[in-house]
DNA sequence: ATTTTTGTGACATAATTTGTCCAAAATAAT
DNA sequence: ATTATTTTGGACAAATTATGTCACAAAAAT
């Protein structure tokens, strides 16, 4: 399994961006959208919506479910860090979904 | 360790009000809020502030912080239900937390 | 049957988030 | 050093989402 290294959403997608060696001026004409919001979003500080992801996606040739998962896991991440809470809840937030699950499809 | 019957936060508070007997009417009072909001946070479809989860932790008696966490995995089982993500961004996720902390320490 | 409790649609209002414009700051190019 | 390009961040209107309540229906209890 390769080694993945450890970063944020922004700053995983600021690095495709880098490697293409395309300004923020370009990959946001290609996704249609304000180079500041792009910038924005590399920083962490808009949040993309499923289009923009999609659009990077393709434009980086990333798969787009992990790069979804990949800016999933910052705002779960992010959630716990600004409630300051214990990791703990992980645990418990996956039994829930297991539990949630089940609920769901007995409603059915 | 006890056994920890896993629900969700709704219905973790509702359980609290019926084992003291209460309607939902009383213990709204308590809180200062309209009974039909104590009901829906109780059918999870409205979020409780955290002055509420204060209130409804002071009136049953609960430790706040237990409480709060409670709420949060719930959020974050929603969360990954809704985008019906993988569990695996759990694990993710975590080791974020660990890398974001580090980074915000740095940051000091 | 009446009273009490609980559930839910509808809605105004509040709060948050978004995306853009603009100009300043930083960086790169010449 | 000067100029051009890129990146950053404040400010803000517009859009989106969430809140809390009212009014009444449905369900449960007495």
């Amino acid at each position: 399994m390769k080694k993945q290294k450890l970063i944020t959403f922004g700053e995983y997608i600021r690095n495709l961006r880098e490697e293409a060696e395309l300004p923020l001026r370009k990959v946001a004409a290609q996704l249609d959208i304000d180079p500041s919001l792009l910038g924005r979003i590399e920083r962490n500080d808009r949040q993309p919506t499923k289009e923009i992801i999609a659009g990077i996606a393709r434009i980086f040739n990333q798969d787009f479910k992990k790069l979804s998962d990949e800016y999933l896991s910052d705002q779960i991440a992010y959630k716990i860090i600004n409630e300051n809470a214990d990791i703990e809840i992980l645990k418990v937030a996956e039994k829930k979904i297991e539990y949630l699950k089940q609920k769901i499809i007995k409603h059915i």
